[in-house]
DNA sequence: ATATTTCGAACGAGCGTTCGATAGATTTAC
DNA sequence: GTAAATCTATCGAACGCTCGTTCGAAATAT
């Protein structure tokens, strides 16, 4: 089993989740509000800006960071910051979208693998991307409850997809003998905190010494156990 | 099966988690601080500051939710609210001892009750309680990041004992053979996220139209299915 | 010489907190 | 029984500070 695809829309969003990938995909979606007009001088220096708010956000709350906090972090200025954003919020706009685009594109099943390996695929796939981009996970899912109304409604129904991509596989292996359930959608809504906890006490398992392939499997019996019982 | 037990250090703190009772419980504990003597004017006015503290806060952040919101709501001045505190700090401190010590308080066993419904009597213990107390436990939550040190240390400690206490109950049904796993510790640590998206998701649970009973034997199922694959 | 990028002081708004004035309740004195 | 005195509770304008944001000047690259 491999979890790459490459049957996905945008290759670079699967194939490619560093900060460098994500900061120059929110550099051409932003292109009209950026001020800096070269490249690759903006590209280094939002990978500066979106580090620095996601390590202290994550500290402190975003809404306890200030625009100071973020220029002595990244070492810019406070006029130097916003060439990169008009507003706060739209900083923090940029960085929500970013998290739910990638989630939404990297949750899609390769066409032809088989029903029965579907569900570990999903949970593998889903721990091994919010493995690859903890610190934005935490951040959009810390800041929830401050998203603008358009990212708010955004996410609740990225969400709900995520959520019922792994209730249609459970119904699928239902139909095919393969599970036992009573109820799909609610198996899969009890799945999702068990994914999330992954990059929402990240310190907790790391204290553990626990792998992120190792909390997929373990996650998966979990779930294997519910289903087979 | 009774949820009730009289075994518990202070009955108060046990059998009623209303509203009322928990700020009686604040006024005692922070009786030095509070600077209105009379007890029944103290508890109703604390009463109100409080619900108006967590319904804010729950929508928009502590951070967010400044002073001057909390005295409009609740119909107090801005020197009426500081009778009862002497910093904002100090308010979110007073919350957030009552959630850490109520939870340690609940989640006490009975002594006579039998190993194999144990674990089914914490979890039904853990889910009445954070439903009696949602917004509490939604506020401390969220505002885990920026609690002050002591209660910092304190509510990581909880959440260790909270934990612990749910696997020594799944080691001692491994010895008696009526469990089955090979890290009980894990196991109890993966039932965590499962007890907390309760009160962290409530809203997506109620839509749902999910009694707390009914999700409390769920999350029963779930990890029973495992314990005994 | 021109265009681009960076800078940081300055501005107004809103924050947590204080405190002397005020109103109300309770006790004291006769 | 009532008036004076004292204690308690409430108020909200005012203070100092930090916030997000702007903008003309300075620096750098083309």
């Amino acid at each position: 089993m491999t979890l790459r695809t490459s049957t996905t829309p945008d290759a670079r969003i699967t194939d490619d989740l560093s900060m460098d990938a994500l900061c120059r995909q929110m550099l051409e979606r932003h292109a009209d509000t950026i001020k800096v007009r070269k490249p690759d001088v903006a590209a280094a220096k939002l990978s500066r800006i979106v580090e620095s708010v996601l390590r202290l956000s994550n500290r402190n709350g975003f809404h306890a960071t200030s625009m100071r906090d973020i220029a002595n972090d990244t070492g810019l200025s406070m006029g130097g910051l916003y060439a990169y954003f008009d507003s706060k919020e739209t900083l923090l706009s940029m960085v929500l979208e970013t998290v739910i685009s990638t989630a939404t594109a990297q949750l899609i099943l390769p066409p032809a693998l088989p029903v029965k390996d579907q569900l570990e695929w999903l949970i593998h796939r889903h721990i091994l991307m919010t493995e690859a981009m903890t610190d934005w996970f935490v951040f959009a899912y810390l800041e929830a409850k401050s998203f603008p109304p358009e990212q708010r409604a955004r996410a609740v129904q990225s969400e709900a997809e995520t959520e019922t991509v792994f209730a249609k596989v459970i119904e699928q292996g239902a139909n095919d003998r393969i599970y036992q359930t009573d109820d799909a959608q609610l198996d899969a809504a009890l799945l999702k905190p068990l994914l999330q906890d992954w990059y929402v006490k990240r310190g907790k398992w790391r204290k553990r010494g626990l792998k992120p392939e190792a909390y997929a499997e373990r996650v998966t019996a979990m779930i294997h156990a519910k289903l087979t019982a």
